[in-house]
DNA sequence: CGGACAATTGAAGCCATTCAACATCCGTGG
DNA sequence: CCACGGATGTTGAATGGCTTCAATTGTCCG
């Protein structure tokens, strides 16, 4: 692709609340090898984990795109989420002590890992440590409860609509305009994150195109009406 | 209803890990005026918090059950979560600060409340206190993550199949059979919550009483042949 | 006992899937 | 740089599942 992968700034990242408070200033030195490791590049199809790996590091999506995926009975993958720059992955492992999903890179990315292992040795407050990660785990809760509306409406046209105001507010949140952005993902990754068919996928893309609320060229989409992308997300 | 409201153990419940660490042996009388709040009675469909209201308290079922509800733009309920005894409601509130949500009882209930406020300034060891909030924590976000499988398949069997089997593994975690259970939520509520009409609801259970996977008695519902109910559930 | 609400059942219509064919994109190697 | 081939995306037609509307039955609570 012509577009290059941008980077986000650390303080619109998911992460950042704790990275702060380990390394600003000239404290990295003093963390534990191994604990934060910065702008890890991943390549496009590469894995980060695999379901059943033990969980052993908060990671955050610096650049680029990942999809998670379980394997379903029949051996078939489902997508179960897509984690955009800025965004955490696999905090479903945390209490588990394993990830249940796999993450695949959707393009050329880099992630940044903080090592929970290593976390509480540092000599860092761990009081406010700890309250941090609250806060993000109580993000992704509220993140995942919210999913319940917009996954559970029967007209795939909405779950479309509202599966592209979602990316449009995600990059919106970490300070990138969302109006025009790239799918990195394919149609039956779409699909299968939805429950829907990758055609089915397509003829509604090509008929919100009609309707003039988005453009759409290959992977490229372009927010044209917001008002009534959202009206038809909303109402059908 | 004849069959009498099960109140849990304290050791089934998910907030035992905080109220063990608070309030075991004698401690409780230095806790806070009002940090603790033991079983207090939610009659069947009163509101114990508001989409909108602040965030104050970490919330467990102690018995019955609630259902968690939102508004959609049109003005009509979407039922969003259900919550049996042992397990916490409205934590999509914590990080946000306020409550995503309505919480209604859907019987004669109980709850035990645990405020977030006063928490940090009992004299109890905050370290240990956090980590077990961030395994709260973690566990909500495993769980609402596993959602996605159930939620997005096509067939309403599948979805139906695999509601009755999630009842079932949450009760049977919590120490009791779910073997034969009382759904206290009606057929509609089911059907908002699976995104189906309440028709299908019906004639489905109807389905699976006719192939001998379960028998159901207007709410009562036994489970005959969980092997087969599991496979409907992964395969179709 | 009666009335409101909830649940079941039937019939018709629509929407999404499926299967199939075709078009386009994109990386690869000539 | 262009041609090629596999992968991905689009489009069409037919089937089937779920919804909708409607009527009936059943249940709960005054």
């Amino acid at each position: 692709m012509k577009t290059k992968s941008l980077e986000i700034e650390c303080q619109n990242c998911g992460l950042d609340s704790l990275c702060e408070l380990l390394d600003y200033g000239e404290s990295e030195a003093r963390l534990p090898e191994g604990t934060l490791l910065r702008s890890q590049t991943v390549a496009r199809g590469e894995t980060i984990f695999h379901a059943g790996d033990p969980f052993h590091s908060f990671i955050a999506v610096k650049s680029g795109s990942f999809k998670t995926t379980t394997l379903t009975p029949q051996g078939q993958e489902r997508v179960v989420g897509f984690h955009l720059a800025g965004e955490m992955v696999g905090t479903e492992g945390i209490a588990p002590g394993s990830y249940s999903t796999t993450a695949r890179a959707l393009e050329a990315s880099a992630i940044c890992e903080l090592s929970l292992g290593n976390l509480f040795k540092t000599g860092c407050p761990v009081n406010e440590l700890q309250n941090r990660v609250i806060a993000i785990l109580g993000n992704e809760i509220a993140f995942y409860h919210g999913l319940h509306g917009t996954l559970v409406r029967q007209s795939s046209e909405q779950r479309l609509a509202a599966f592209l105001l979602s990316i449009y507010n995600r990059m919106d949140k970490r300070g990138i305009s969302g109006m025009d952005f790239r799918l990195s993902m394919s149609r039956s990754d779409i699909a299968s994150y939805l429950g829907l068919a990758s055609e089915t996928v397509s003829r509604i893309l090509m008929k919100l195109q009609k309707l003039d609320m988005i453009k759409i060229r290959n992977k490229q989409v372009q927010i044209a009406n917001l008002d009534f992308l959202e009206e038809m997300a909303n109402c059908g």
